[in-house]
DNA sequence: GTGAAAGCGCTAACAG
DNA sequence: CTGTTAGCGCTTTCAC
């Protein structure tokens, strides 16, 4: 009944070869450190001893701790209505008794989904990103899904691992921000290799994604403040001056200078991770040729350029007036509340999403692969009108701007969505 | 030499049974939708065909296509020197031509580590724990390990059912923020089961941790407000008054006080996602007998307090000071710079995912569980010096006291460790 | 140097 | 209602 045996691996142990009219039959059962059998045992009265603390019990082990086999514990798990309730309790408790979870490897191994989904992103130290992935994390986690995250710091040999690395574990589906979306030949490879996915933020119509419309929110905001009054006005940019986004917003800034007969400047690029701003910066901030209004190129610049401009001794909004971009919660936080172009990133995060998993399900049906989400005008108080024929030396020194005259601009005050 | 059947599954192929003589056979070849076989080809002038862009490639197409067992494919990617050069670059040819990577489902079915580490954050929205993830996310990249992330909004159930689905995904070790770590059942449940974690923030002894000592860096932070003069303090705490740290944060307050011959109130309770302040807090921070300092539990809620103010016409620090808790990085670019006890969140995650590795391999030597990291006071510009013997009412009618007063407490600028 | 085969944990098809 | 068995992708003896 019983045969000693040795196992190709050298483990030894005994394996119960049932007579072949017997009814139940158990599995052979060995361990690593030590040898279990389950004797044909009525269910209830198991033989079986709780392997060591480390080794992570197996459906096997519940088996024969149960008294059954492993496909009835499997059903017990997956079908519990298909197995009769005496036999169910049983499994259960045998469950419980050894603390098994079912791994997922084996699941997954079987073809079933893996039920997990891939983000990447440039960095979560951007409030943009983590509002995102607020977002994201809140409906994955109410849909039964896993996330794997990834930061890249907008370094494209990361992107490059981020993506490999997820694809190795097998996603279902990647959300990412990448630096560049239209000349990415990674995100070529993805659509090439059936690999769904969906950008968030990233601003472009021949792929999937989820943004704001950059070019136009750019053109919006500084319209906004040519309406104040401002001719000189620069956009600052971060080191992600070879990000779509940035470039889009630049292309918004000039368009609006243009049509009001102004001249645009080249983006002046920003090391915002910097304790300080850069001298040569400062110095295009506060010398005689100074710009009466600055467009950021996102909220956490600006703040930047707002402390440098304080300790230069600079009033905001009355030598200088600011406007953002992502609509930071914490930019209303600030004194004065730093006006900014909103862009919704929880609800990017979440569409982004929701597009994803109607990808995976396949009832994706809409024909437009990208999204363009509204976005919101906030007015803030670091913008002040200035008299139409007022220079940078002249508002310095002028008293009679005010704060409050940002009001004016509520015109602009509204969602555009650009479909 | 060939055999028609049929596989259990029901779908059909050809299974090349080779002679016994032959030296190089080859592997049953089935693919869902369709058929295909390797013939006993040289290598090089293979007959496979590539399967359909959704299916992703396994070791077996590879080893068809490149004419070799799947177990020369498997040495080829995992000892290399093991395998004939020739071989080698043949299947890698094949690899290339199938972008092929190796599930890893099948490795860690094989008894291999996951290299999976799961995380659990109350949030992202909160920059401690961006600056926190960040960290980790950092080294984890570096040392070639996968992270799982999964939110709890300081939420006790979904703290359990974060901890069930990571450790079902079989993760190596968790790094976790819970809401509050000595009384926790999840944690002796880790501990029974010998799953590996480290908590970060949570600051207790009795559990493996990272964090900053709360009671006395609280202590300190008070301290320095009463030598500046304030007697009236009150501490704010968020909705996580349920947490472990705001209440080491509110027993250091109290022993400030206590030391000083104050006595301290209990913790004003904020909802700080709100907009706007409730008007129940506002009226005590308004009123006749309103504290002239303020002890915020966070940064965030700092913030969202010193806008209240505002908008209530107090001004900060001349009317109230306010002193933070974080170190938020965004704290330093308010207008006045919030002054804050800091926490080294970005180290704090940093050592948590050491200590985690250390014990994962078994390197953790060091007999203390509780690694207590050094707190910085951060004077920022929020915080006034009133004359001793002024309470609130004649502070707000005080024009002596300076913000540059705030720079007398700097011999608390210091860091400390609790070893 | 290479191939055959076992087995990791699990599900599902099938048999009884 | 329950058990047997094949097989998912891979690594790893062992044999040739």
């Amino acid at each position: 009944m019983f045969t000693n045996f040795i196992t190709p691996a050298g483990r030894t142990g005994f394996y119960h070869r049932p007579a072949s009219r017997t009814k139940r039959a158990c599995q052979p059962f060995v361990r690593h450190a030590f040898v279990i059998f389950a004797i044909d045992n009525r269910p209830g009265e198991n033989v079986y001893t709780k392997p060591a603390d480390t080794m992570t019990p197996t459906i096997k082990d519940v088996a024969a701790h149960a008294g059954f086999s492993i496909a009835t514990v499997s059903r017990a798990i997956n079908a519990p209505h298909t197995v009769n309730p005496v036999t169910l309790e049983k499994v259960r408790q045998s469950i419980d008794a050894l603390d098994f979870r079912p791994s997922p490897l084996g699941r997954q191994l079987r073809g079933e989904r893996s039920r997990l989904i891939g983000v990447v992103l440039p960095t979560i130290a951007n409030p943009v990103f983590a509002e995102c992935l607020q977002g994201i994390d809140e409906l994955a986690a109410a849909q039964g899904f896993r996330l794997m995250l990834m930061t890249t710091q907008y370094d494209a040999e990361r992107e490059r691992h981020a993506i490999e690395t997820l694809r190795e574990q097998r996603v279902e589906g990647l959300i990412l921000t990448v630096a560049d979306a239209d000349t990415h030949p990674l995100l070529d490879e993805l659509d090439h290799a059936g690999m769904l996915y969906v950008l968030m933020h990233n601003d472009t119509v021949r792929r999937p994604s989820v943004s704001v419309d950059n070019r136009l929110a750019a053109f919006e905001g500084v319209r906004m403040l040519i309406a104040h009054g401002h001719r000189h006005i620069l956009m600052l940019a971060g080191t992600l001056a070879a990000s779509d986004r940035a470039r889009l917003r630049h292309v918004g800034y000039s368009q609006a200078m243009q049509q009001a007969g102004l001249t645009p400047a080249p983006a002046l690029e920003i090391d915002f991770n910097a304790d300080e701003l850069a001298p040569s910066v400062l110095a295009h901030l506060t010398g005689s040729q100074r710009p009466t209004a600055l467009f950021c190129s996102n909220d956490l610049l600006a703040m930047v350029v707002m402390r440098g401009l304080r300790r230069a001794h600079l009033d905001v909004p009355r030598d200088m007036s600011i406007l953002g971009f992502d609509g930071l919660a914490m930019g209303e936080l600030l004194a004065p509340p730093l006006a900014s172009i909103g862009s919704p990133n929880r609800e990017i995060g979440c569409s982004a999403w929701r597009r994803l998993i109607a990808r995976i399900d396949g009832t994706y049906a809409d024909a437009s692969l990208s999204l363009t989400l509204p976005y919101t005008l906030r007015e803030g108080a670091t913008i002040a009108a200035i008299s139409s024929h007022a220079d940078a030396a002249s508002a310095r020194r002028s008293h009679e701007t005010t704060p409050a005259a940002a009001q004016s601009g509520s015109s602009y005050q509204a969602a555009h969505s650009a479909g």
